[in-house]
DNA sequence: AGTGTTGTGTATCGTTCGGTACGAAAGTGA
DNA sequence: TCACTTTCGTACCGAACGATACACAACACT
């Protein structure tokens, strides 16, 4: 029988733990974005020596993509919990109350990782910035994807359209991240939320 | 009388003009930010050298500030010819459109310069990345001002908030430049401007 | 104990960064 | 023609950038 211990590790192993380590580097990569933040800024924050960073997670830009998975599975999870709610309303609601940095977890960066993390930036970083776009992007499908599913399930008015709402819903969200970036007050952030759903159909 | 003629400069005349090359400037800050634009970028696209730009306009923070300013009066100066029009749902209709990157100055960088120059950075950009925020919270301050003039003048339901209108209305605005800014096509913004729109109360 | 393997730590690599020193060039007024 | 003033162009500064070479340390397996 298998057990889960993935194989005895051969050389020398690890004084680090690998998931605080991305978390350190999230919260860098959070606050600062991608070109503004240095090797020695990572370094810093996750308590390890350059080598060891490159040899656990590549280069700048793989950290960078491998911090975006840990963003998506962690502080951006509210995302895929809100498309499981039951309405569409629901889901909207909690999308937009997702993303006013509720203060539970104040000790997250204010904003959006994929927003700010490398909006506009030079031509070195080109490829992190459309991984971005692209996620940003995902986020936009899925929504309408549940959208679709909604309006085939009756909860939405047949004239709707789910791509135009997906958009919309997308665009406050992001907009909402520009304002959180700039220091504006959770509670500011929920009645724009609030008005944001006063377009729904219902 | 005194003419226009800013008495007879005493040295060697400049070689550029200042004006072009701070369009010039704009437009490299405006697609690579204020973190991913060196100063080579700038030279380069200036068609200055170095030492020219320094003298002209200071150094790299005080040069992302007229640019700024330049920003102001030109390519964002719809905000301001949309806050004179006669009724509220005039002003924002034409506060919404105006971001919709119409095709006309289509050799425009796509977004918002004062949401992509430096959204987040490191701490040396800290300067910059205030004065956009700064910027920002000024427009959604004159936003609101003429909602507040509008709800006096009878042109708002009392029992709306010209606050939260204002905040509502930047947030959709700095939403579009980070769609935009990812690639939204001129047409899915203008749906979302649409959609927007329907919150106004009337 | 010995060998192979992998992570750690120091000390760098070459490049690019923002910013300048300095002499030649091109104007002004006398 | 001769100072005087301002800009231009080259060449360069120290610092920080992302990324590595290399010797040593710590484990597993035999």
């Amino acid at each position: 029988m298998k057990t889960k211990q993935p194989a005895a590790p051969k050389g020398r192993p690890r004084a680090f733990d690998t998931v605080v380590a991305l978390d350190r580097a999230l919260q860098v990569f959070w606050r600062q974005g991608f070109e503004g933040t240095s090797m020695s800024d990572l370094t810093d924050a996750m308590g390890i020596n350059r080598p060891s960073l490159y040899a656990a997670f590549g280069n700048k830009d793989a950290l960078f993509r491998k911090v975006l998975a840990r963003y998506a599975s962690g502080p951006a999870s509210y995302v895929k919990a809100a498309l499981a709610e039951p309405t569409a309303r629901r889901v909207v609601e909690k999308l937009l109350m997702g993303a006013t940095c509720d203060p539970s977890s104040s000790r997250a960066p204010r904003g959006c990782l994929a927003v700010q993390g490398a909006l506009a930036c030079g031509k070195e970083s080109a490829g992190v910035q459309r991984d971005l776009s692209a996620f940003r992007e995902a986020g936009v499908a899925a929504i309408r994807a549940r959208l679709v599913r909604a309006k085939r399930e009756g909860d939405l008015p047949g004239h709707s359209n789910p791509g135009d709402l997906a958009r919309y819903v997308a665009t406050v969200l992001h907009g909402m991240a520009v304002e959180a970036a700039g220091g504006a007050k959770p509670a500011e952030l929920r009645r724009v939320a609030k008005l944001a759903l006063a377009v729904w159909p219902n």
